[in-house]
DNA sequence: GATGATTTGTACGTATGTATA
DNA sequence: ATATACATACGTACAAATCAT
């Protein structure tokens, strides 16, 4: 995993987005120690910019960096994940409401046909491309808001919840239950009632807020106590 | 203002709150170069631990940072601008609806008590007085919401806002239009109203959005074209 | 377009603070 | 509790890039 500088940016940009990667992506655990020393030697570079990456991480909130005593993956709290889940639902409702408003005519074709095609996933219970479908389904709504700021927001929330999400289409049901979900979000959008896509996509949101919970919950109880977070 | 080290913090989170605050307050303008050297000498450390505040105040989006071009202090295009006060209207709007849901009985009586002695402050003109009042009404609401992700990103986003919002107060009218309209906020939210609370703080968020912007246009026509922003 | 001045990017050394025996 | 080991915080040196002439 060691660092190929792509042409332009510059070394901490890289890292920023390698560790980010690692961390959303759920290969780093949250906890986990992320020494200075330690990552330089991994990534070829000396401590200065992996330290600067840090401090942009932790700006993100995907690090924790207590002075004096190194960074760790970020943990979130039960209550704060709790938080972020209920912040992305009223997020996706103000954005589906701005989206059925306001998304041009090609947006809506596109976001129909898009979301046509991904019938056939579910038929063949292909979750891994089912999740793929689902990350442009939602990022299409964002877009579709018209609004960038609120773009930004919504989808960096989503990144820090990433792992949180990645393996509950694993639950029994839960791709054609996210299908159903989907599709009502689609007829409010298309009929541009802002209201009811905003509901639709509100409550689409907190099922899989719970459908997480639920997982996340089994995970944890699977610890050993001593490693359970505060 | 040379650096007065708080004991505990480090160095660099001192600097990022000094820094942060100079942009915020608009001491310092968009587009002002931070010259990595004059910072340093300036609060008296080296270049290191400014260039560490820079990286973070950037992950802030508070200042810009160009690649082997040195940082500036982030320059707001019109457009973007929108967008943000859009999504503050937004985030404003549900952090009502959920106050209105969700505040204690305590909460409501603190929250009614400081609406009803800022009618005072209205009388006498104190726009000052009035502006500190006004923030603290606000975050009173963000807080009521009691949802601590959704009070990070509204504060956040609040604060970026601040340099463009300063001013506004001193429009004719707008400190008692202002009052009005937190009085509607104030009768829904204690009423338990969530909608009408939604719908009472999104239009007052979208009058000081309106108000703001003339503001902002007018000083900007007064600048030298060359002077002006992409 | 080339050269010198200036500024940013990266490496590394030392001091200080934190954890551990 | 004191000492030891170790990781971090900050400073300084040098390399690379940009800007001005």
């Amino acid at each position: 995993m060691t660092l190929r500088k792509a042409r332009a940016g510059t070394t901490v940009e890289d890292l920023v987005r390698s560790i980010a990667d690692a961390i959303i992506s759920g290969r780093w655990s949250p906890g986990e120690k992320l020494d200075e020393l330690s990552l330089a030697r991994r990534f070829g570079v000396s401590r200065t910019p992996i330290r600067e990456a840090l401090m942009q991480l932790s700006a993100m909130e995907l690090v924790d960096r207590r002075p004096n005593r190194g960074a760790v993956v970020a943990e979130l709290s039960q209550k704060r994940l709790g938080s972020m889940f209920e912040a992305m639902a009223e997020l996706e409702g103000v954005c589906a409401r701005l989206a059925a408003e306001r998304m041009t005519l090609s947006e809506r074709y596109a976001f129909e046909a898009m979301h046509l095609a991904s019938a056939q996933l579910v038929r063949q219970q292909a979750e891994v491309e089912y999740e793929g479908h689902n990350t442009r389904f939602h990022s299409a709504i964002y877009a579709g808001a018209h609004s960038n700021y609120l773009y930004d927001i919504v989808a960096a929330t989503r990144s820090r919840l990433a792992p949180f999400r990645s393996a509950q289409f694993r639950l029994p049901e839960r791709l054609t239950k996210s299908y159903k979900e989907h599709d009502a979000i689609v007829t409010a959008i298309l009929r541009g009632d802002g209201k009811a896509a905003e509901a639709a996509a509100r409550s689409h949101v907190g099922n899989v807020s719970d459908a997480s919970s639920r997982l996340v919950e089994a995970v944890r109880s699977q610890k050993a106590p001593d490693e359970q977070q505060a």
